[in-house]
Formats: C-alpha cells, sequence, structure tokens
DNA sequence: ATAATAAGGTCAGGGAAAGTCAGAAAGCCT
DNA sequence: AGGCTTTCTGACTTTCCCTGACCTTATTAT
C-alpha cells in the first residue's frame, strides 16, 4: 500500500479528468502543490498517461504555458500506434496497407483518411532503400493513428 | 484555459476579419484597447497573420497610418502536391505545417485528416538526418494531398 | 522648405513557462 | 547484501510572450 508521490499525482490528474474530461494544468502549480521538481509531472505523465493507456498529452512553452491531458476518443489507434513504434524492423507494405484496411473496416479509419495512408505509405512515396523504408513507414504511420485516436 | 494577451489579440483580429472580409486597424489604438505596447501588435502579426497562414498585411507608417490585413487566396491540393513534387530541397517541418493548417481552413482537409498529417510530417515522426527528412516529408505529403484530391 | 508631429517597424533582451536527461535515491526482489 | 526497477531531482535547454528604446516614413504646420 505504499503510495508514492507519482501514485498520488496519477490520482489527483485521473480525479479531475473524470470532473472534467479534459483539463489543463500548469506543471509549476502542481509541483507545488505537491512540493517536488516540476519534472516530477513530466515523470509521471510520461509512465501513466500514456498513449498505450489510452491518454494525450499536449503543451505549450513560455508565458501562459499548460499542459493538456485528455483521454483519447479511439484507444485502439493508440495501441495500435505503440505496436507499430514497438517493431524493430519496422514494417513492410503490405501488412501495412493490410492494417489500413483492417482498420477501415473497423470503422477506425474513414476513407479518405485510410486512402492518404495508402498512398503514403507506398515505397514510392517514401523513395528510400530497404532497411530505412520500412521504418519510416513504420514510424509515419505511427505517428498518424495516435494523431487520431485523439480526434473527435 | 490561460488566455495570453497574444491569444486575446489574435481572437479580436479574427473576429473582425470574419465580419468583414478585410479590415484597417490603428496600432496605437489597439494597443490601448488591450494595455500593452504597440509592438505587441507586431507580435501578433508576425507569429499569427503570416502569408504562411494564409494572410496579407500591408501598412502604412505616419500620420493616418494603418495596418491592413486580409486573407489570402486559396491554395488547391492537385497544385500544391505538383509544387511539392518539384521542390528539389523538399520541405522543412514549419512551412509543411502551415500548408496543412491552410488546407483546413480553405476546407480542403477535415480536423482528422489534417491533424494526422501534422503528425507525420513532425520530424520525429520521419526520424532521419536532415538533408534526407525534407525530401521525405514532401514526398509523403505529396501522396497524400495526391490520393485526396481523387477520392470526394 | 523646414520643422514638428504622428504614425508604424525593428530588434535585442528579459521573463515565464515547459522539455530533456543523466544520475541519485528508494523500493523490491531474490 | 547485491542487483534490478522505479521514482525523483537538478541543471540545462527550448519555446513563447512581451516590452522599451530607437528607427523610418508620412502628414501637417510654420
Amino acid at each position: 500500500m505504499s503510495l508514492t508521490l507519482a501514485d498520488a499525482i496519477e490520482r489527483h490528474i485521473l480525479a479531475q479528468l473524470a470532473a472534467a474530461g479534459e483539463i489543463a494544468i500548469q506543471r509549476v502549480e502542481l509541483a507545488r502543490q505537491y512540493g517536488c521538481a516540476p519534472s516530477q509531472i513530466n515523470y509521471v505523465l510520461a509512465t501513466r498517461f500514456t498513449p498505450e493507456r489510452g491518454f494525450l498529452t499536449e503543451s505549450r512553452r513560455g508565458g501562459g504555458g499548460y499542459i493538456r491531458v485528455r483521454r483519447a476518443a479511439q484507444p485502439e489507434l493508440g495501441r495500435i500506434a505503440a505496436a507499430l513504434r514497438a517493431a524493430p524492423d519496422g514494417i513492410a507494405q503490405a501488412p501495412a496497407h493490410a492494417l489500413i484496411a483492417r482498420c477501415r473496416e473497423a470503422g477506425l479509419l474513414r476513407d479518405r483518411e485510410a486512402a492518404m495512408l495508402q498512398a503514403l505509405t507506398r515505397r514510392e512515396a517514401i523513395g528510400l532503400p530497404l532497411p530505412l523504408r520500412d521504418m519510416v513507414r513504420a514510424r509515419c504511420l505511427a505517428a498518424a493513428l495516435l494523431a487520431l485516436s485523439d480526434e473527435r
């Protein structure tokens, strides 16, 4: 039952999130409340509020800066993106296209979105020699799906 | 929702612009309304109302001076794709993002599509050293936009 | 013409956030 | 105790906001 600082901050954020659906926190202010270093907030966000777990964060620096946290609209896409990023060899064209097709059939992607992704994951579009090409394809696809997991 | 001064002024101008299509502001007067330095107006214009985002500004100094702001003409997807493929050095991240944002504002891209493209044209997503990265970005973006011009 | 006045432009710099990352500290296993 | 993992911090970096001092240009008064 040892409740670490990170756990406490996690609960704090989860509670706020349950109440509001989307929250904006001031990193330095939250750190002050818990009497810790600001970077601790980053640690909590990085370890607990990841896309794999269905969360999204965005931030702005400078005066009036903030960190916004919300639940992903489609956590499925976040998990697929995470798997793609974890693939050590990237992904070849055929499996990528199959994946995109499955997502479309599952209703995670619309026709236009699927068409765009099919087009830009073709080898001619990437235009690199092979060990690299599959890596770039995986990274770009992952980034795209992750971004979509947020939207509407 | 921490709204900075720059954000507030941006909204002010956007609102005026939506109402009129083209506006002329007095820098010193607008600064007075918001209780800030006149150069703050320049900051807002320089960071938010750039040509890359589809705005045009012109100004006159001296007595009866003004700053005029209006929207630039809309781009077309097919043309953009062609231009991208013709660019010998590819395209850097900032102009690419500005281009995508502009297409969204012009109604050529939906929110989800724009979010996707923004994400996958980020340098971390592509993850290549620099001469190459801009090339790949341009090719992928061109392929995606071209695919869309077929859809509908 | 010249001087005064009334605009807007530019730029360096300070301050206010948030991000990054190496490494210390604390837990948790055998 | 020793080793692995997780937590946590501090120093440094990057990004963004905002101002003040100084410069350029246009109009108006003398």
